[in-house]
DNA sequence: TCGCGCGCTTGATCTGGGTCAATGAAACCC
DNA sequence: GGGTTTCATTGACCCAGATCAAGCGCGCGA
């Protein structure tokens, strides 16, 4: 339900390549205009850090393509994946000067950045563009609070369940392909990533995929090209009282 | 730091006996009449649910005193606190009919409220309400995110100190007092209600605060009553890098 | 072509926290 | 004052997942 508003509010740019959700859901000509004016792109390496935790940052911007992740690190090296950005997703955080985390690409990025100032000028002449970041920033609070029950309630099996699910749910609306039969997709993150989004061990991580693989709940092409012959069968591994409302 | 942030933004409103936080920072005369036709209480008692998961909702408002949860349930009972509303914190999301989650009374609880057509309305036509929307949802993102690690990578004992730094936080600023020597404050939450926030079991829960007391990281009188004689040891407990802010 | 490294799998064992169960101790209400 | 309810503590035992360790397979650079 989350992703057909998302869906429905976006906006193809032609020439930012992918919806820039923030920015052009519902947009007028004049502000696409200004927005050419204070935009760039950056393109980052597979494993660079795109910001470092408590940096000052001076841009905000979307992912266009590739995966990039929100971490927080103890002193003592434990970590946690507290977000994962996939292309249309926002970063930063209008008058905020610094990420809390460190946003770490983990595939080659490219990201469409507008600088700051200009951008939150912007935004107080927009009155819609605040609307949008306060609708978005309420679609991550929930997607936190929803990863807050995973880590905190569920078994390792319903942890990995959880995760394909949502990798997959979004897999498919970024696609837009017809969501009949089976669903394909890559896995965008190593064992030991989704260890940390999870809460887990790699090891676990290990075991579970394989287990999952072994009842049929999910086939394995390789490591990474996962195929779910059974979307609901997945929802309900993951301990998912709904019906994932994408297949609706 | 982010509690001085809001220290130094909230407003106390003569007719709202506590700092409405999302619309009385740097409110105008004019704003704040037009407040207050549309304003009004409602009384809870303890245990009492204020809002239903999935349920309409038809107000915003935020809590005067007593303190609510929010939580989120699976269909076999297991259960994760998402939040925690303390005097001050808002309620309600603008743009949204309804909430994901239960909000439950855990003592009694006065809540001022504004019906949400007409708050709507205000807040498109007084952008600083936006922007001070957005602001306190990036505060909870960030609390929830903060969260994500102890639910995630803490071990038990870690959780536990991590609740009391925060609760001992946050009724330090309420209360305003100076914090030097020892901090004292009353447990606002049950053995239970606190293993559902920080997703452990209440046997563990009470034999972690045993173990905490033991050891002289805190002092009990009774059931609820906690002295804290060194914040920055429980915040070591905690594996909280940074010094706590509060403190400074 | 080899070997090296990285990502991953699998096995053996250990342990933190869950589970089950008994008991204590306030508060409250006839 | 005694019974009931609710909340909390403590003990004994168990198990899911962590830890430690070995090995596999594939891509890559020399």
């Amino acid at each position: 339900m989350l992703n057909e508003e998302k869906t429905a509010l976006s906006h193809e740019c032609e020439d930012c390549p992918i919806r820039h959700r923030a920015v052009c859901a519902r947009c007028e000509t004049d502000e696409l205009e200004r927005l050419e004016e204070i935009k760039y792109y950056r393109n980052f390496e597979a494993g660079q850090t795109i910001i470092w935790s408590g940096d000052r940052m001076d841009f905000v911007g979307s992912v266009v393509s590739g995966i990039a992740t929100l971490t927080q690190t103890m002193e003592d090296g434990r970590t946690q994946m507290v977000g994962l950005l996939l292309p249309s997703d926002f970063v930063g955080r209008p008058g905020r000067d610094g990420s809390p985390y460190d946003v770490v690409a983990t595939t080659d990025v490219v990201m469409c950045c507008f600088r700051k100032r200009p951008f939150e000028d912007m935004m107080s002449t927009t009155p819609h563009i605040a609307h949008r970041l306060l609708e978005m920033t309420l679609d991550e609070l929930d997607a936190a609070r929803e990863w807050m029950l995973v880590l905190g309630r569920k078994t390792a099996r319903e942890k990995i369940a959880s995760l394909l699910s949502i990798i997959a749910r979004r897999d498919a609306s970024l696609n837009l392909r017809p969501t009949q039969g089976a669903l394909v997709f890559d896995l965008p993150l190593t064992r030991e990533a989704m260890a940390d989004y999870l809460g887990l061990t790699l090891e676990t991580v290990s075991r579970q995929i394989s287990a999952l693989k072994r009842d049929g709940v999910i086939e394995l092409e390789g490591k990474r090209h996962v195929t779910v012959p059974d979307f609901s069968r997945l929802l309900d591994e993951a301990g998912d009282d709904s019906d994932g409302g994408m297949l609706v």
